[in-house]
DNA sequence: GACCATTTGATTGTGCACAACTTAATGTGG
DNA sequence: CCACATTAAGTTGTGCACAATCAAATGGTC
């Protein structure tokens, strides 16, 4: 096997995250959000209220990516922040009425995001399964 | 199907993405190179001298990230940028005899990381084959 | 109750990624 | 030859990602 960038696996990966991330850019323009700060969303729409600690471990981010981010999430009005009465160091994630009412706007965007990669449901699977397999393999690995 | 995160095909792609990254520092940190670093030398050891313009279409970047990670590489002693003498807009980037002498270093880390990943050659080609369409159907709907 | 390891977030610094803009060089139509 | 659009890099600003570090709170253990 020839060694060159283009015949690295890893070059795709990071091909195909960043141009999900353009898609995902476009998309979520109108809705003022990043991709990452729409994953933070779409969990709480799904859980209610979440600690930093739990966001971090759904996500894989840890908190010197997520705590800015819910800084900025809070600025817009999004997301409130409280420390939680049982356990002062933890921080309590939860959604304002304005990010509530996002939930809506933001319900086809999958769809969108499904037609855009162009794959059918079966192979989306067969991916899913792949790359997960990868990531424990990784994760594994790098430790 | 749930909507949930997990169930995102695009969170999956960015966790291996990111995984994949872990990997890559542990394995470049005694050469000092980042993984977007080795990309660049691995497309210089493999083609010599080439201007800012073609790493950029090569490596899908564009010279807002490509202007300070050669500047990086070059304070490294790793590679020389010099203006074009038959296009004065363009700048040649190649290697220094240090940068030509990592290669060596180098050329066990693909083995490394492809052990990392856990995957049969067969599994890797065919992820690497879905990746590209979906690359390819998700450049054509981000224009 | 005092000491100490652990847990939880936040902060700082570095680097990647991209949008928007700037500047210099090139090429083209009039 | 000259105005003009085009092209190639660089610059600036924003945001994500992570390492390293810090501070506060918690939960033992003696």
């Amino acid at each position: 096997m020839k060694l060159s960038v283009e015949n690295l696996v890893c070059f795709d990966v990071h091909a195909a995250s960043r141009a999900l991330d353009a898609v995902y850019r476009g998309v979520l323009r109108e809705l003022g959000l990043t991709y990452p700060q729409y994953l933070v969303m779409m969990t709480l729409w799904e859980r209610g209220s979440v600690t930093v600690k739990e966001l971090g471990l759904a996500l894989r981010l840890d908190s010197g990516t997520l705590s800015p981010l819910l800084k900025r999430l809070e600025a817009a009005g999004l997301v409130r922040r409280e420390r939680s009465a049982a356990d002062e160091r933890s921080v309590l994630v939860g959604l304002t009425p304005e990010g509530e009412a996002l939930e809506e706007r933001a319900c086809d965007v999958p769809e969108h995001i499904f037609r855009a990669a162009g794959l059918e449901p079966a192979e989306v699977a067969e991916l899913q399964r792949t790359l997960r397999r990868v990531v424990a393999s990784l994760d594994a690995s790098s430790r």
